[in-house]
DNA sequence: CTATTTGTTTATCC
DNA sequence: AGGATAAACAAATA
């Protein structure tokens, strides 16, 4: 589910416990979700520690406790976040963290998530390398221009949902930037002249600005006039043309968007 | 029983 | 070396 709206959404859940002390950590050490991590170690070091910062980054959150570490969490497919004083178990539940008033929990049926943890004072490299956001003043035109020329054969599709490129885009906001973009998912990146370029970057802004307002506090529903609402309804159309979407494999995701109104672009060196 | 899923990693080929 | 593509991972749901 998560993109980097819903990503903000759950890390405010646990960031209510913000200076909130570990008590007790239940876990299922050998899920997928704990692969390359330290769980032992982990589970030993985070009783009597304080969660003190609760921090997102496209998708990708990590919170630091003081004085175990530092934990890292990706939602991967179908994760989330919960917390509250009484909250119904599941079996999907592979970490829980007891505070006094409150259960923290990561919940995650297909596995596709991952937790890391990092002990000691510093944030760990792989948090410090991640690329720039897309809110960001370090996110520029000029150095998404070059990712277009660089991978001039990729279709935009494919571009928006790297994550070394475009971190916290996924597919439902991938397809939202094309449709409000009027590009065709499939025009290849070098295809596009300077003022696509200039498109596409205001709308991937103009997407994640928009859906952190909708999304990123309450989990609002989107209104009707973005694509959201109509992408994956059987019959779906078009909130500007009204004619049908059509669904296909892209860049090796299921991609709705809308023919006649998202172009393609013919290349004219 | 089959097909589908708001994601990433790995292998393979070019 | 780096880019492009497809498969694998797992479980719920329709």
């Amino acid at each position: 589910m998560p993109e980097q709206a819903e990503v903000v959404f759950y890390r405010r859940r646990w960031e209510q416990s913000l200076g909130q002390m570990i008590l007790r950590v239940a876990l299922h050490p050998a899920a997928r979700v704990f692969r390359g991590c330290p769980a032992a170690a982990m589970s030993a070091l985070l009783p009597g520690a304080v969660l003190q910062t609760a921090l997102a980054h496209g998708k990708q959150m990590l919170f630091h406790f003081a004085p175990a570490g530092w934990l890292g969490i990706h939602l991967g497919m179908s994760g989330e976040l919960l917390a509250g004083p009484s909250l119904q178990p599941d079996r999907h539940d592979h970490l829980v963290l007891h505070t006094p008033a409150t259960a923290l929990v990561f919940r995650d049926p297909r596995m596709f998530g991952r937790i890391r943890f990092d002990p000691g004072p510093h944030p760990p490299a792989w948090w410090l390398a991640l690329p720039p956001e897309i809110l960001s003043d370090q996110f520029t035109l000029e150095a998404f221009t070059a990712a277009l020329q660089r991978r001039k054969n990729s279709p935009l599709k494919a571009i928006l949902l790297d994550q070394s490129l475009c971190p916290g885009i996924g597919n439902w906001m991938a397809d939202e930037i094309l449709w409000r973009a009027r590009l065709h998912p499939e025009n290849r990146a070098g295809h596009l002249q300077p003022r696509h370029h200039r498109e596409l970057f205001t709308r991937m802004r103009e997407v994640c600005q928009d859906a952190l307002t909708v999304i990123g506090n309450d989990w609002g529903t989107p209104p009707d006039d973005w694509l959201f609402n109509h992408r994956w309804k059987d019959g779906g159309t078009c909130p500007r043309t009204g004619k049908p979407l059509v669904r296909r494999v892209v860049g090796g995701r299921t991609t709705c968007f809308s023919p006649t109104w998202q172009r393609t672009i013919r290349s004219q060196t």
